[in-house]
Parts: structure tokens; sequence; C-alpha cells
DNA sequence: GGTGATCTTGACTGGCATTTAAGAGGCGCG
DNA sequence: CGCGCCTCTTAAATGCCAGTCAAGATCACC
């Protein structure tokens, strides 16, 4: 029996609600913004949106899933470039999103959903570079190697630093795979 | 006109709160403790804590310097060994506070005093490693070599590993300034 | 033993996430 | 057509928490 007739479906609503929830989470921060406030940009009230989401992780994880998605797709175009550059890429991206990032880092700890989260991206991510890196290296190096560059990625992105440290960082860590 | 001559000088009383919170703070995170809690830990109300602090973030400070002094004093222990086993020290170190590093840098967004203790533990910090790096490299190279560093240090403080990890992570990251 | 500074407390405020229970509106079935 | 049911929305309430306020209690010194 289909269900859901009206006129706005389920999954438009829930999209108004991601916007504008997405859009006071990158401006304001996850802490900073209350549900009350991003039930007043998307013009309901505050219990509306219990309806969509589960509480207001769910809503982040949505929120979050969603730039994931979009950020993919875009990394695409810089997939076959250097790795300095790609790495350049992931950090001028991510900066957009520092804030979020923050939060994800801070409620892995008390939330299980976005510590799950967070190590799938982690995962996948590190994946993305591992390939890249001189099949030479030991598996343990390359490892070790990733990790490295997935925690400087993230540096980077958190802490306030001018362009030229960022390009020149991320300069420096890729020059180490280039002779090896 | 000496004041204070009580049976508890403030120092003590001060002291004793900031025991309880620390030790909550560590264990529980800073986020999870209540203020309400502290103040049990320590046998007195809640208000009591702000005769003596000015709000939660203050405690949290005063915990912050107080682990940092204490810290710093068994560094000079290790000062003197190699590079690695430096790093690899500070990690092992830092990671019994975990929570407490998440924390001030969830925080540096919204409380200046953090943003500057933050700021200057980081100066300090990079300072003592990068008086050690090789002389032959350039200024900039030196500044993003502790930059990864630093950020591959909190990252390895900061997410969950095994202790192989930390210390293959450690190897490879200094592996690059023995050979330089 | 009174006076003022130092410390402690109970009661309160305001913000927040979340829950509960009561509505409003459309849909299909008799 | 109307009646009940599922979908959606809301107002009102709950409970937790940081921080404020104003009234005590305790002490140091005269």
């Amino acid at each position: 029996m289909p269900v859901n007739k009206r006129a706005e479906p389920e999954a438009e609503k829930k999209a108004q609600l991601m916007a504008a929830a997405r859009q006071l989470f990158v401006q304001d921060g996850y802490e900073s913004t209350p549900m009350g406030r991003i039930a007043k940009a998307a013009g309901v009230t505050p219990n509306t949106i219990y309806w969509y989401f589960e509480d207001k992780d769910a809503l982040l994880l949505a929120v979050l899933d969603e730039l994931f998605q979009e950020n993919m797709a875009t990394f695409l175009t810089v997939a076959r470039k250097p790795l300095a550059e790609q790495l350049l890429w992931l950090v001028q991206t991510l900066r957009g999103f520092s804030r979020l990032i923050s939060t994800v880092h801070a409620r892995v700890r008390e939330s299980k959903p976005v510590d799950q989260w967070h190590s799938q991206f982690h995962s996948i991510v590190e994946q993305l570079f591992a390939m890249q890196l001189p099949q030479e290296m030991t598996q343990a190096a390359i490892a070790a190697e990733v990790r490295i560059a997935a925690f400087t990625v993230e540096g980077l992105v958190t802490h306030v630093l001018d362009d030229d440290a960022v390009r020149l960082t991320c300069q420096q860590l890729a020059s180490r795979w280039a002779r090896a």
C-alpha cells in the first residue's frame, strides 16, 4: 500500500531540514546551533525535526553523509593529479567544514554512530591514499605514512594557519614519497 | 594587611577542587562532568567552586596548567634521548589525557582563554622539537616538519590505535630526519 | 563581642535536548 | 458522504546543566 502521497514527500522535507541544519552547523558549529534555530530556519517548530530524525545526532550524521557524498564526487576531478595536489585539495575542501570536523572528533567519544561514521571515513580516505604510495614500501611503512598524512591533514584543517603554511606543509609531506 | 589566615588557605582549597576536577575530567571528559559532580567529589556544593574559579572554563585551564607543569618536569628525563623516543614518550603521556586533548581542540573555537592556552602549548612544544631538527634544513622546511610532527602526535593521541601502530608511526615519522 | 572581609549555601534563572500527548489534515473504505 | 486511520505538526512539559543572586555562616582583628 503506497503511503505518503502528500504534496511534500518525506524525502523532500527531510532534505529541507538537512539544508537548514547543514548551513548552521557549518557556519556556527553543531554545539552552538540549538534545534530551535534549525527549526526556525526551516520554518517549522523544533518538534517537527524529531519526526524526521531520531535526535540531533542523527541529523548530524545525515548532514555528514551528504557532505561526504558531494565531495567524494568532486574528488574524482583531482584523483589523477599528483599526491601533493590531492592533499592540498583535501585540506582546502575540509577547511570549509572545519567546525564539523572538530565536532566529529569531539563526539566520537560519546556517540557510537558518530564513532562509526568517523572510522568509516578514515578507512575510505586512507585506502585511497595508501594505494597511491610507492609499491616498494612495506605494508607497515605504508600504514604508518598513511596515518601521518591523515593526521597532518586533520591538523591542518582544524588549526588556524595561513594558506602558505598549509601549502608548504602539504609539499613537505608529499616530498617524502616522491624520492622513496 | 595579611588576609587568609584560615585553617585552610585559599591555595589549598583551590588545589582540592582542582584535584577533584582533574580526576573527573581525565576519566569522564570535561563535557560529561557537571560542576555538581566535581563539587560532590570535593565535598562542597556546586556554588562553592564559583568562589574559587570564575567558571568551568577557568577550572579547566587551571587543571591544564597543572598537568602541563607536571609533565614538563618529567620531560626533562627524556629530553636527551633520540627524537623518536621523545616522540613516543610524548604520545604515550598525552594518551593518558586524550579526552582533555579533544576537549581543548573542541573548545578552542568558543573560548578565547582555551585558544590562548592551546596556542602557547603548541609554541612551546614545537619550539622544543624544532631546535632538535638538522641544521641543514631551511626554516620553512623545519616549520613544516614540526607541524607534521605536532599534528601526527595529536592524531595518535586522539584516535583509537593499538600500541604497535603508535610505535611504528613514531618511528616512521622520525626516520625522515635521521637521514636528512 | 562587634564589625567587616572571607567563604558557603539554597533558591533561582535561562538555555537546551528530548518526551508526551493532544491536535490537524488528507486518504480510502463502506 | 462520513468515518476512522495513518501521517504529520504542534504546544506544553520534563530534566539536566551552567551560571547568578542574595542571604547566611565563619573567621580575623580591633
